[in-house]
DNA sequence: TATATATTGATAAAAAAATCACGTAAAATC
DNA sequence: GATTTTACGTGATTTTTTTATCAATATATA
C-alpha cells in the first residue's frame, strides 16, 4: 500500500478534480460523488474512484464525499499542504506571466525571487517579485534554502541555468524550455512542453481532415 | 494502417524528438539513430522506433535516419506542414506571452489576431498582433475562415468564450484555463493544465521526503 | 421497521502501452 | 568475399492503466 506506484495520469487528473470541487464549494455544495466528477470531465466513474482512493479518501455510500475532506485529502496527497519557496530564472514573456499569475498559490509553491541576465530586466518588480541579477542566484538560494527552480529563460541558456540550480541546492526543477538539461538523478525534473499540446491539436485536425 | 489509432503519448513525444533532431541538424549532423534519441531522453529505443514508425518513417540499419527525411516525416505526420490561422482570446499575462512567442511557427499555426474585453488592452499591438474588441470575433473569424481558437482569458469567461468560438466556426480549441467548457463533440478541445505539471513536481517532492 | 436505491470500495477483466527478443539488412572490418 | 557489428522492424510478452462487475452499506421512502 505504501510502495504502490502512483500513475502519473492520476497525479495529472487530481488537480482538475480539485478545481472542480473548489467550484462546487463556492456554489454552496457540501458533497460530491465520483459519478458527478466523472460526468463533468467525461471520464469513467471508476477511474475517479481509483484516483481519489490513491489519496486515501474514503467515501460514504449513497452520499459520496464531503467536499472539505476531499479537498484536504487531495491537497495533502499532492503536497499542496506544505509551503515551499521557488526561484524563477528568465523574466521574459513566459516568466513574467508565471510570476504575475496568482493561481499557483493553492499548490503551496510561492515564487519569491526572479533572476535574469538582461540589465533591462534586473531591478524591475513584477507582481511584487523583484528581478535579481543571475550571479546572485547561488548565494540567495543557499541562504534562503530554496529547493524549487523554474526555468523560463532562453532555450540556449537552459543547460547552464540548470547546472547553476543544481549547485545551488535546488532539488526540483520545472522547465519550460524545449531543451532537456542534464541533471543528477536525485534532482526532480518536470518538463512542460507547450509544443506537445499544440501537436495533439494539429494532429487531431489532420486526422479529421483525412476523413 | 490507416485506421490504427495513434497513442496520445506518441503524439506527445514526437515534438520532443523533432526539437532534438533540429538541434542535431543545426550542429551539422546528417543522420540520427533511434538509440541516440532514446538515450538523450532516457527512454527505450524500441519506443522511439515505434513512434517514428507511426509517421511512416523507415530507417536504414547501421545508419539510422536521414535527419531531413525524419524531420519532414514528423512534420507531415503532426500536420505541421500546412499553415493555419488562429485567434487568441485574452491578451493578459499568459495571452501576451503566447502572442510574443515565436516558437510555435514551426507548427504551422500562426496567431493572426487577439481579442479582449478590456478597453485598456484593445488597440494594442503585441509582437505585430493587434488586440481587437471581443465583439468583433465572430465576424472576423467567419470572414477569415479561422479554425483554431486559443483561450487565455479569465477562467470565469472561458465557457462563454468557447461558445462564441463554436458559433464562429472554430473547430479546434486550445484552452489554458482550468475550466472545462462544454463544446459539441465535433469540436476538438485540447486542455493545457499548467497545474498538472506543478502537481507532479510537488507530489514527487513529497514522495522523496517520505523516504 | 422493512424495502428500495444510490454510491461506495474491492476485485476481475479488458485494453493500451511499453518492453523484450529475435531475425534481418546495411555498413565496416578482416 | 567472408565475417562482424550495429541498428532496424516487428511479433510476442509483460506491465500499466482503464473499464466492468459486484457485494456491502448508508440513506431515503414506504
Ligand atoms: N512564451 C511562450 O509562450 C513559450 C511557450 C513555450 C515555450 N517557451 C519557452 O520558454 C522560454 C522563454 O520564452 P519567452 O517567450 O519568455 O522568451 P523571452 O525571450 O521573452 O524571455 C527569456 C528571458 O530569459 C532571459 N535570459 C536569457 N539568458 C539567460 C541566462 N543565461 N540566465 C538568466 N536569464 C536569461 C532573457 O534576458 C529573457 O528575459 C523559451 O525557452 C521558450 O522556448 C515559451
Ligand atoms: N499566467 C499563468 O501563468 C497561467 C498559468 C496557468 C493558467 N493560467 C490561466 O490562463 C488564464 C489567463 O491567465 P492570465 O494570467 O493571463 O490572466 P490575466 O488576468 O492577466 O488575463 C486575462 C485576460 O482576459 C481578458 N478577459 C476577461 N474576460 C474576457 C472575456 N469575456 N472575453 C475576452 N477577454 C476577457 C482580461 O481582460 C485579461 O486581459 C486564466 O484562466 C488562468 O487561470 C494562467
Amino acid at each position: 500500500m505504501t510502495d504502490t506506484t502512483i500513475p502519473t495520469n492520476t497525479i495529472r487528473r487530481l488537480p482538475r478534480y480539485y478545481h472542480y470541487m473548489q467550484d462546487l464549494v463556492d456554489q454552496g455544495d457540501k458533497y460530491v460523488t465520483s459519478d458527478q466528477i466523472a460526468n463533468y470531465f467525461g471520464i469513467h466513474p471508476t477511474q475517479v474512484r481509483k484516483d481519489l482512493a490513491f489519496t486515501g479518501l474514503i467515501g460514504k455510500p449513497k452520499v459520496g464525499h464531503v467536499l472539505q475532506e476531499a479537498l484536504e485529502s487531495v491537497r495533502n496527497f499532492l503536497g499542496w499542504d506544505t509551503n515551499s519557496k521557488a526561484f524563477i530564472v528568465g523574466a521574459g514573456n513566459l516568466g513574467s506571466a508565471i510570476i504575475g499569475y496568482g493561481g499557483f498559490d493553492v499548490t503551496g509553491v510561492s515564487i519569491v525571487a526572479a533572476f535574469d541576465t538582461d540589465p533591462d530586466k534586473i531591478g524591475h518588480v513584477i507582481n511584487g517579485i523583484e528581478v535579481f541579477p543571475m550571479r546572485k542566484f547561488t548565494d540567495m538560494a543557499l541562504k534562503m534554502g530554496v529547493k524549487i527552480g523554474i526555468i523560463t529563460c532562453a532555450a540556449e541558456a537552459a543547460e547552464a541555468v540548470a547546472n547553476t540550480m543544481v549547485v545551488s541546492g535546488i532539488t526540483a526543477i520545472w522547465n519550460f524550455t524545449p531543451v532537456k538539461p542534464y541533471v543528477p538523478e536525485n534532482v526532480i525534473m518536470e518538463q512542460t512542453e507547450l509544443y506537445s499540446s499544440l501537436a495533439i491539436l494539429s494532429r487531431r485536425i489532420k486526422e479529421l481532415e483525412g476523413k
